[in-house]
DNA sequence: ATTATCTATAGATCTATAGATAATGC
DNA sequence: ATTATCTATAGATCTATAGATAATGC
């Protein structure tokens, strides 16, 4: 037929993502995603095979989107707290705009073992060096006194808790204490300084 | 048959909450629960009649759980830092004994709107008096000058980020960071510090 | 008698594939 | 011819119930 706009293909992985995105892999079906484009479930088959292969590309883009500030924040040349500041405002700026993101991640990571070589092979091509460096220089703050002693690690695990929480609890909080739009914007807002401040508080010795 | 020591109900109720806590809702089957308990899988049905049910009734007594230190933690006549520092060690050690319960609450709320009203009821219910309570001595510790211009809710959204995700993220930093049960004790051990540190200093004006 | 347990089954999914038909690119 | 789309269906679930049988409490 191809009514559409011809690139049924297209169509097929966005309502995936979008579905899996919302529910997870395992209340997605076949069926779903197709009634959302408009075809037939087994053209959702032709093209992408099986649901775990549909699943396992858009899980893998969605990892290393997830990943994917904490290279840009290691390339500025900043002082050491400014690019940590950096990292966590990019980290939440991302987050924002896919809000979907921990939720869909942590969720993913814990319900199937399998997944977590994504976030491994990702973390190992990506990140060593990364970490290494961010780590090396922390260390050398830490020496001249200027930071506590602590890994890069406890400084990644709470900016990712606190981000990424806001986030998670996100739809709970809409629907429980917030009531409008302006309301919502101004939460965000205050958690948004709120995480920055925190975290930066917790760097001193 | 009553071979087992004849309590196949409260066994089903049991072998239920494990692998609802494990998996949630959507992936645990009552055919799964009735071969985890050794009877067929029409027995959970004429006990709990319906998956749903079964459920529920799970799901209210883990929120409560959740909630319930809150309460506990109140009643202690302390100095207001004590006590949310009191609240903070309290929830983390609740969190350590049931380890699979912020992932299986907060999934469950996301997943199905319908859960948050077993949510809104038990806090309208229980804890409007306590938040008062603890918003009402955190402002006039405000107005004294020794914490800085906060609500409640704030300190309540970093703890339960800050502590909740220790555990949500758990399965997974032990799968990739973390080999042995010494190394794992170390871990908790060292974010409950980082926790309770974190959230003190951010009350610092 | 009543309660606990089992077997069997209806009715709803859901995934993946086979095989038919329609559309498109030469 | 090749590619895109559809219809139909096999085979696996899964939930909930009906109805048979075994165990228990008087």
């Amino acid at each position: 037929m191809a009514e559409n706009n011809n690139n049924t293909e297209k169509e097929i992985l966005d309502a995936a993502e979008r579905l899996f995105l919302k529910k997870g892999f395992a209340l997605t079906s076949t069926t779903e995603i197709a009634k959302e484009v408009g075809c037939n479930q087994a053209l959702v088959h032709y093209y992408y095979r099986t649901k775990e292969k549909l699943f396992t590309g858009i899980f893998e883009k969605k990892t290393l989107l997830f990943l994917s500030d904490f290279i840009n924040g290691s390339r500025k040349d900043l002082p050491f707290e400014e690019k940590i500041k950096g990292l966590i405002e990019a980290h939440f700026d991302m987050l924002l705009i896919n809000q979907q993101l921990p939720f869909f991640l942590f969720t993913e990571l814990i319900l199937n073992e399998k997944r977590l070589d994504v976030l491994k092979k990702n973390l190992s091509d990506n990140y060593t060096e990364v970490y290494r460096k961010f780590d090396d220089e922390l260390k050398s703050e830490i020496a001249k006194g200027k930071i506590r002693q602590m890994t890069f690690m406890d400084i990644l695990f709470t900016i990712v808790s606190l981000n990424g929480m806001v986030f998670m609890i996100n739809p709970i909080v809409k629907k429980t204490l917030i009531s409008d739009e302006n309301e919502y914007r101004e939460f965000i807002n205050k958690r948004r300084n709120e995480n920055i401040r925190i975290v930066m508080l917790s760097l001193k010795p």
